[in-house]
DNA sequence: CGAATTTCATACCACGCAGTATATAAGAGT
DNA sequence: ACTCTTATATACTGCGTGGTATGAAATTCG
């Protein structure tokens, strides 16, 4: 029977619960997940090469084929990894009272984003722009993300219609791509090496022209 | 003497003015570079290979390399093609009388560009996010080219400020970068699959929400 | 301990890439 | 007509890529 790449289970630095025959693996895979992010992140996924991904997750082709699969099961990976933990900022700022404050939130978080450590930009929107020619899988997933998270915060923005956050006439959608665009316009200028006092004045500058509360 | 592949010169559909030596090339350089320039909007610079370039100018490799040096070279060019070209209505928009004028001409022209036939998305946009790995003369050059858009429009809107357009308070450069994020990220959305009519609505959006005249 | 099983390390493979050597074709100058 | 010059066509090179074969090391089960 084959090792099945899907579940990554059992790092050996945590507890490791159910015993496993055969030699025990070297390194942990969220560990090495983590780093293969970072790579994706900054590169891009045909920027990417498996020998920078390898040297960057601390092991050698056959562990990361063994392990996750391929480069494209490795970025997938990723991808969900990336959502999960980075991304946590979009599920909490949709709890903001108001429109205003939903924008709020995500601003600063995706400013946060940027003067941190991490790679800057927005991995998704480097994913989505970046060449034509990735894998059709991957493209899907990409989009069916940005889909799924365009339409929280549309759904999100009517309920702030109803609430009277925003002036009367105003489109809920309308507004949600407009935040969005404002968002992928600070990672593109992010990307791009903008500085973080530039981002801030992007941001308080989105946030003087809101209309609404 | 060797050929300057730095000037481009006698498409031989034109008309030649002096004579010329030797065979004459078979291609329009122009219209080489047209088609070279396409591949580039649509793929990117890593992403576009030789291969691919070849086919869609129409002729071999050789004469490629013999017309425009090599393929970062042949990128330059098709990039200051591009800036000459497409981005004409940056330098139009300019001219627009109040601050307002000139966001509505940028954003109408923007989105011109992408419900035309060309490649959707804004090739600098493309080239400055994808890969970190580009020559990094290629990433001077389109950095320097955002730069200097960048400032035309920051000192516009500086004169727009004195003459009244904005409401008291707003700092020119700060609306000038939001404006080129809103853009930026209009560029993403048309890339990721946006509707021309959603892209419509975004500029309407903005417009709506511009503050001054 | 020994057998089974799984991981690790080195070396390797086929392929696509950017770029080129070489020989031939097509024109201009004399 | 002959030479000189430039472009074209075909075939090639060296290299980096994603992915793998193979054998040794490390563990559990019997």
């Amino acid at each position: 029977m084959k090792f099945d790449p899907d579940t990554i289970v059992a790092p050996n630095s945590s507890h490791q619960g159910s015993s496993h025959r055969g030699r025990p693996r070297q390194f942990c895979p969220d560990a090495a997940l983590t780093a293969a992010l970072k790579v994706f992140w900054e590169r891009g996924y045909e920027g990417a090469s498996m020998a920078e991904l390898t040297e960057a997750m601390g092991i050698t082709k056959p562990s990361l084929y063994a392990c996750f699969g391929n480069k494209e099961a490795l970025f997938r990976k990723a991808l969900d990894l990336y959502e999960k933990e980075k991304l946590a900022y979009v599920r909490a700022g949709l709890t903001a009272p108001t429109a205003k404050g939903v924008a709020e939130a995500f601003l600063r978080g995706s400013l946060a984003m940027q003067t941190g450590n991490d790679p800057r930009g927005c991995l998704s929107v480097v994913s989505a722009v970046a060449c034509t020619n990735y894998a059709d899988s991957i493209r899907d997933e990409i989009t069916s993300l940005r889909l799924a998270t365009d339409r929280a915060i549309i759904e999100r923005f009517e309920r702030a219609r109803d609430e009277g956050d925003f002036p009367p006439g105003v489109d809920p959608a309308a507004m949600a791509h407009y935040l969005t665009a404002i968002l992928q316009g600070m990672t593109v200028q992010a990307r791009s090496g903008a500085t973080p006092v530039e981002l801030e004045r992007l941001v308080a500058t989105t946030l003087a022209i809101w209309p609404g509360r």
